[in-house]
RNA sequence: GCGGAUGUGGCGAAACAGGCAAACGCACCGGUCUCAGAAACCGGAGGUCCACGACCGUGAGGGUUCGACUCCCUCCAUCCGCACCA
């Protein structure tokens, strides 16, 4: 018996499974149907920093266990792989050491490729794309006009978040406690011209259609919180003095007899028309000046603040005139700007008018009924929200009306490294869009990565000086770039047919593939990414490219892996996957990875485990060679160890399949192994190596393929799944268990 | 404040549809082998006690049941998400 050596043998494997091509998949002949034994397998792509972390060993491990599986229990499995490869990181570490992003992001991916096959991933290359390259980013310019074309990508001026330092814009994700995440620096509120897609046009469909795919809970919750309907109904204050209707949102509208007074948005345009030419003009207007431009974070912290106008709204349930304030705590980008105060009901009205001595009227009793409200009084407070709103709505005051926190999503990026949007400004036609047959347009060099308050692509003035496409006169490119969420919102789409040339996708074999069967992924993209896709499918579909609407039927997220507590995000020394494969050997790592406990909770990376690991892999090879030693076992031979065998194959298929829990089967295994060594000489010794390496292959790929060889067989990579006998699994003995009082 | 998840030996965990709690593994203890150590192998182990056995044990308390880690109710603790969304 030769001595286990996980280099070897895994360099081996690896190397055949190259040559033969062995996980590659071919796209189906025009005038097939998806059949049911077709599996697309994906996990969440990678960002190429420098190196993998042991998150990405888990995720991508988790992925090849079922795509191991899938494969030997007959399906033809799509897993392919690639690079979200535009985006900050790259462009930072240009700034900070000089080369530029092309460059560090291609030798990253480099590295991580070969990350990627030394763990022994069974992974399709040939479908490798990575966003970054101009035959990728043409296609996402494609789909950005297709979009633009149909209204569901639009410009319009928005706040941002801008840092002061920096010199640029800032995603919501990026500004941490009200200050920027890599400077420090307190972020201003800046109004700025952005791009949006227009994904609250689908909200009611991303809400609704949660119920047609198998998710997990928790993420269909984050998704339904952060779309966040909500119904009510919008009522009309009239303004006499200037014979104008301000409407507002509530979901209260039973309350409406207790509005004592109106409270309008330190931004919204409403309070220039509601003071202009009063006394009080100046007063309001720096209140609102200042209080607009208080990022949102310190907002919600501090006590509410607020001015009287001067003016007077009209109460429309009881005719009253009620005072008009500007205050901070009321958000424009929510229903209308303004709110009709009921601080009788409403903590933060209440709060607001104990603070400036403004009258509280309760409407509603403690029996739960309506006071105060006129001919409504006495009726529960529920029943009163339709019987007022009907009122008012004869009177036209009023009309039932839904309301959402979710916002369109800005995407356009004031930065270097990412997809440059397809667009010319000019004089005379606005915003005109590059022709298709011009794209791609290219992502220029640059002299300077770093943005200085205008992004860095305009200081590439041969590339942003073009003629319009529409009229020829001198016109000026977009210099924005895309977020990179936009690559990734297409990108397994891209994978079903990845060399198109003419398309981003051809529509019949992307129907083919999608929807993803299984995804996988960290639930920090739960209202990011996995709701950006959602978006792009939609709207895709809308448009006629795809004849589905949602791209991922089962979604699972990995636990993160934790290092004295801390997610191991990134790579941390002594513990990268290269310095694990070097000591160790991908095979047990990959083990040691998924039997720590389930796949979805967090585990503890700790040294002693991975020692074990290694521990069990000897043992197996060891207890595997001594049963290769052995006869052949007779063929359904009915002994304790080939029943224990056989129920073995039932608990790991049964736990893979269904349960989708990877550490159990581990453990199933191991008992099986447990037993082989102690009754060597049992006729059916033979067969329990067998199944115990033929259970194990998706874990230990290489070590479980060389072991099969020791057995005489070849090519368990593509050998089926064993299958447990009915007849064996069934105990000899039955046991009656008696208990007398439940002892 | 709103929403969600989790709580089982010294540790990671298992027990899937209510049926012998702690499988599998770590750490630990003992033994074999060895000059010695490591490795490997064999064995032990929830707690308490009058120890052949008995009792107690799944965050706490109650309930349903012949029987509860599992189902129901009330708490407690920890973690996560959202949060001036009218």
């Amino acid at each position: 018996m030769e001595r286990y050596d996980a280099h070897t043998i895994e360099q081996k494997w690896q190397d055949e499974w190259a040559r033969e091509d062995a996980f590659a998949v071919e796209n189906p002949a025009p005038g097939s149907e998806r059949d049911g034994r077709h599996f697309y397998m994906l996990e969440m792509l990678p960002y190429p920093s420098g190196t993998l972390h042991m998150g990405h060993v888990l995720n991508y491990t988790l992925g090849d266990v079922v795509t191991h599986f899938r494969r030997r229990n007959g399906y033809t499995v799509l897993r392919p792989m690639g690079f979200d490869s535009f985006g900050l990181p790259a462009e930072n570490a240009a700034i900070k050491e000089g080369g530029n992003p092309l460059e560090i992001t291609e030798r990253n991916i480099a590295s991580i490729e070969n990350q990627m096959r030394r763990m022994g991933w069974a992974i399709d290359w040939d479908r490798e794309v990575s966003a970054h390259e101009p035959s990728y980013y043409r296609w996402t310019q494609w789909l950005f006009l297709k979009l633009f074309e149909h209204g569901l990508a639009y410009r319009k001026e928005a706040p941002v978040n801008w840092c002061p330092n920096d010199q640029t814009v800032l995603s919501n994700e990026h500004v941490v406690d009200g200050r920027c995440w890599r400077c420090g620096a307190v972020v201003e509120a800046r109004n700025m011209e952005q791009w949006f897609f227009k994904i609250t046009a689908y909200s009611d469909e991303l809400l609704d259609d949660l119920s047609t795919i198998d998710w997990p809970e928790r993420t269909k919750k984050i998704q339904r919180q952060h779309i966040g309907r909500s119904e009510g109904a919008e009522l009309i204050f009239r303004l006499d003095e200037l014979d104008r209707d301000i409407p507002v949102f509530t979901t209260r509208p039973d309350t409406v007899f207790g509005a004592t007074f109106f409270v309008v948005a330190p931004e919204s345009p409403l309070v220039d028309e509601l003071v202009e030419g009063t006394d009080r003009a100046e007063e309001v207007r720096a209140y609102a000046r200042i209080a607009a431009a208080r990022p949102t974070e310190e907002r919600a912290s501090r006590e509410k603040t607020g001015v009287f106008t001067g003016r007077h709204a009209i109460n429309p349930a009881n005719d009253e005139r009620i005072p008009i304030w500007v205050a901070d705590y009321v958000l424009m980008q929510y229903g209308t700007g303004a709110i009709m105060a009921v601080p009788a009901h409403d903590e933060r009205d209440r709060e607001f008018a104990e603070t400036y001595g403004l009258p509280i009227v309760p409407v509603v009793g403690e029996n739960g009924t309506l006071v105060n409200s006129g001919r409504f009084d006495g009726l529960p407070w529920r029943e009163g929200i339709d019987a007022i709103v009907a009122w008012l709505s004869e009177r036209g005051k009023g009309k039932p009306a839904i309301n959402y926190h979710l916002r369109d999503w800005s995407f356009s990026r004031q930065r270097y490294w990412g997809c440059p949007i397809p667009v010319v400004y000019c004089d005379d036609d606005g915003i005109v869009p590059v022709p298709e047959s011009e794209l791609p347009v290219l992502l220029p060099e640059v002299e300077n990565y770093r943005p200085k308050g205008e992004p860095p692509l305009a200081q590439a003035t041969e590339w942003i000086n073009v003629p319009c496409p529409r009229c020829g006169k001198p016109a000026r490119r977009e210099a924005d770039t895309m977020d990179t969420f936009v690559d990734s919102s297409w990108y397994f789409l891209r994978y079903t047919d990845p060399h198109d040339d003419e398309a981003p996708f051809e529509r019949r074999v992307a129907d083919y593939w999608m929807p993803i069967d299984q995804y996988i992924g960290g639930i920090d993209h739960a209202k990011g990414h996995l709701l950006y896709s959602r978006f792009f499918v939609k709207a895709l579909n809308d448009l006629g490219l795809l004849g589905f609407r949602e791209p991922f039927q089962r979604l699972f997220h990995q636990g993160w892996v934790l290092l004295d507590g801390k997610r191991m995000s990134k790579s941390q020394g002594g513990v990268t996957p290269d310095e694990l494969i070097e000591r160790f050997g991908a095979d047990p790592i990959r083990i040691y990875i998924l039997v720590q406990g389930p796949a979805d909770q967090d585990i503890d990376w700790t040294p002693d485990g991975i020692e074990a690991t290694v521990r069990f892999v000897r043992r197996f090879w060891r207890v595997v060679h001594d049963a290769a030693a052995r006869l052949p076992s007779p063929e359904g031979v009915d002994t304790p160890l080939a029943r224990k065998a056989h129920e073995v194959i039932a608990r790991v298929t049964d736990d893979i399949d269904r349960r989708f829990v990877f550490n159990t089967p581990i453990s199933a295994v191991m008992e099986l192994i447990n037993e082989l060594s102690k009754a060597p000489d049992d006729p059916a010794a033979r067969f329990a190596a067998e199944t115990a390496v033929s259970l194990l292959q998706p874990y230990v790929p290489h070590v479980a393929e060389e072991l099969w060889g020791v057995l005489g067989h070849s090519r368990l990579w593509e050998t089926p799944w064993p299958q447990a006998d009915e007849a064996l699994l069934r105990h000899e003995t039955i046991e009656l268990v008696l208990q007398v009082n439940g002892k």
